[in-house]
RNA sequence: GGCCCUAUAGUUCAACGGAUAGAACGGAAGUUUCCUAAACUUUAAAUCCAGGUUCGAUUCCUGGUGGGGCUACCA
């Protein structure tokens, strides 16, 4: 993301620098020309190859004016010279792969092992980052597509922390609004007073069955318009309860108390059930907005915006920013009758957040449906001469599809968020005690565990496909426990901490150093390898905004420790040397695998 | 119509312009006198089509084709 600057390097990443740089000079010398360090790439070594670290010759031909595998040759016998870690260099076609010394690796573990800050830069100190994410509507309950914007607004929020930036994360409920007013509509209509005690339902499921009743009764009025040679369109505007549903919006925006109470009561409702989501999916915000107090302001620049010549007003009175010359079309400001619209109150945050945190970005965590939207805003707001427009952005990810389609509230066709929630949970429990693990645990402890297992694979299932993409959720096959999940790596940590309660009784110490002379086996120098990438990975999750790069990572890890746990004894290996380094790097394991989880609000039991 | 996003094994997902395109699920075959088998090992299986740029393209560009979205006085 452009907008987002690098807090700080990790000092892990020396030795590629070193690389770089001694790559750098070596083709000078050689050649007489080369690049600068910058530009030098050094990469980590493929899997299949032997090596820690690949300099490809294939660019350096153009100074050294000799094949890929003689610049190679000579490249890598010079860095030998010159780089004492260096144990080895070879070249297959073209590509220069360095093996490092073993105790470069071991060194690197026994520095960074009790640092509980290994892989955060300093924090910056910097202006703000803001991220806007959940911002429900407080006319239905929250579904699936929200879950994947609050997992990621969160997740996000705590990558860009650990990276070292100052996050305030932000919730903007949508309280206000013609929607609003259609659950109200149908309240007033057919709720009887209803409430949800009497109804026996979670509060804002409750407002969610008016909001969908209201649609029903709409749809039918239209379709008896029509059926008397009305044509659809028409219909849609002329049906009695959209109309009613308008006045009921003019009378909110002009105080009208007994439409306040009903709002203000339907909205406290809204509030109770999204609280209790919030708090099963472990979801928290540093301040929330509210539309109703914000879209004034809004009206305000919009009023502004026309005095001052930006915009024009039709016949009718709705006035409009004509933005046919900057690549889009006319886009509606404010309603005929006065009322706001969406974008309307989207200009009132945007200046009142501007104003108050003096942020150096405002990232809105909000559905690609809505990439248009948010050029519209920017350029609204260019046009009115805000240069600092420029600092939104507008992180747009893919939508959560079903197997028959698109989700649709008013239809009814979602995957409830609680509902959802519960599912998991349960799944979780049955699985735990099929297996038998939960069989010597305390109540309290299993609850706990089939909560953190169920979450954590809701979670992973989500946050490990790119942000951007849209993504399937097909809930017949449900989420899976193996594999690629969640509760695999979990799994995972818990073996691990299983592994270091007995070393603890055996006298090995998990964090300590001093250990001498090792020769690192394959599998042992991979989760070394990973451990070292995590800062790496780190850094560009907050760069590119992408939480599934922690999670390709973490699973990476995870499935290469149960490699290793599965073919080399640990606690039960001849040599004590070994043991107290196996127990070491255990214990590194698990802390990358805890951090990198809680990064993605997962959490991870000691046992399972 | 215009604009935007997207296309990888049967399925769900990976791959800063680099080597033989990786995983998982599902399929086939194995591993438990040994630190937790929610694990591990082996195996079959894919870059939508046609051009272009490049030493090198799944990746970048152009044109097709398929899928999705936006283009509301909904938010």
């Amino acid at each position: 993301m452009k907008f987002l600057y690098l807090c700080g390097v990790t000092t892990t990443r020396m030795i590629e620098q070193l690389l770089a740089r001694q790559t750098s000079e070596a083709l000078k010398k050689l050649y007489g020309d080369g690049p600068s360090p910058g530009e030098v790439s050094v990469e980590k070594t493929r899997k299949e190859q032997e090596g820690d670290f690949t300099i490809i010759a294939f660019p350096f031909t153009r100074y050294s004016k000799k094949s890929p595998e003689s610049t190679g040759q000579e490249l890598g016998a010079y860095l030998k010279q010159a780089v004492p870690e260096i144990r080895e260099a070879g070249v297959i076609k073209g590509f220069l792969n360095l093996i490092l010394d073993d105790s470069f690796w071991i060194r690197f573990l026994e520095e960074n092992i009790g640092d509980p800050r290994f892989g955060l830069p300093e924090p910056s100190g910097k202006d703000p980052v803001l991220v806007e994410f959940s911002s429900p509507n407080t006319n239905k309950p929250l579904h699936l597509g929200h879950i994947r914007n609050n997992l990621l607004g969160y997740s996000l929020s705590e990558i860009l922390k650990a990276a070292g930036h100052r996050v305030i994360r932000l919730n903007l409920v949508n309280d206000r609004g013609i929607h609003i007013c259609k659950s109200m509509l149908a309240y007033q209509k057919w709720g009887n007073g209803e409430t949800p005690q009497s109804a026996g339902m979670k509060s804002d499921h409750l407002i969610g069955k008016y909001y969908v009743l209201f649609d029903r009764k709409y749809k039918e009025e239209i379709a008896a318009l029509v059926s008397r040679g009305m044509e659809p369109e028409e219909a849609e505007k002329q049906a009695p309860l959209i109309l009613e549903a308008q006045e009921l919006l003019v009378k909110w925006e002009n105080n009208d108390p007994e439409t306040r109470a009903l709002w203000e009561q339907m909205n406290r409702w809204a509030y109770e059930g999204f609280g209790e989501t919030y708090r099963r999916l472990g979801i928290v915000f540093d301040n929330t907005e509210y539309e109703s107090q914000v879209y004034l302001m809004g009206k305000d620049i919009v009023r502004k915006g026309m005095q001052e010549g930006h915009f024009i007003r039709k016949e009718d009175g709705s006035i409009w920013a004509d933005l046919t010359g900057y690549g889009a079309d006319e886009k509606l400001l404010l309603r005929a009758d006065g009322t706001s619209v969406y974008i309307t109150q989207d200009l009132g945050t945007a200046e009142n957040r501007y104003r108050h945190y003096h942020p150096s970005v405002m990232i809105y965590v909000v559905g690609n449906e809505q990439i248009y939207h948010f050029e519209v805003l920017k350029k609204v707001l260019t046009r009115l001469g805000k240069d600092w427009a420029e600092k939104i952005y507008h992180l747009s990810y893919g939508m959560v599809e079903l197997p028959e389609g698109k989700m649709k509230s008013r239809e009814g066709t979602v995957v409830d968020a609680d509902d959802l929630i519960g599912e998991m949970e349960e799944t979780a429990e049955r699985t735990t005690r099929e297996l038998g693990k939960a069989n010597e645990m305390e109540e309290s402890e299993a609850k706990q565990l089939f909560h953190t297992i169920g979450m954590g694979a809701l979670k992973y299932f989500i946050l490990k496909v790119d942000p951007k993409k849209n993504m399937l959720f097909d809930p017949q096959e449900s989420i899976d426990f193996n594999g690629n999940t969640g509760p695999f790596i979990q799994y995972t940590y818990a073996r691990i901490q299983s592994l270091l309660r007995k070393a603890g009784e055996a006298g090995y110490a998990a964090g300590g150093s001093g250990s001498g002379p090792y020769n690192l086996l394959p599998g042992e120098k991979r989760i070394i390898k990973l451990i070292y990438r995590f800062p790496e990975t780190l850094q560009q999750a907050a760069l590119q905004l992408s939480p599934a790069l922690i999670a390709n990572h973490i699973y990476e890890l995870a499935k290469e420790y149960n490699q290793f746990y599965q073919e080399v004894p640990v606690l039960k290996a001849e040599d004590p040397a070994a043991i107290g380094f196996r127990v070491k790097l255990s214990f590194f394991a698990g802390e990358i695998i805890r951090r990198s989880m809680a990064l993605l609000g997962i959490g991870v039991p000691q046992r399972m």
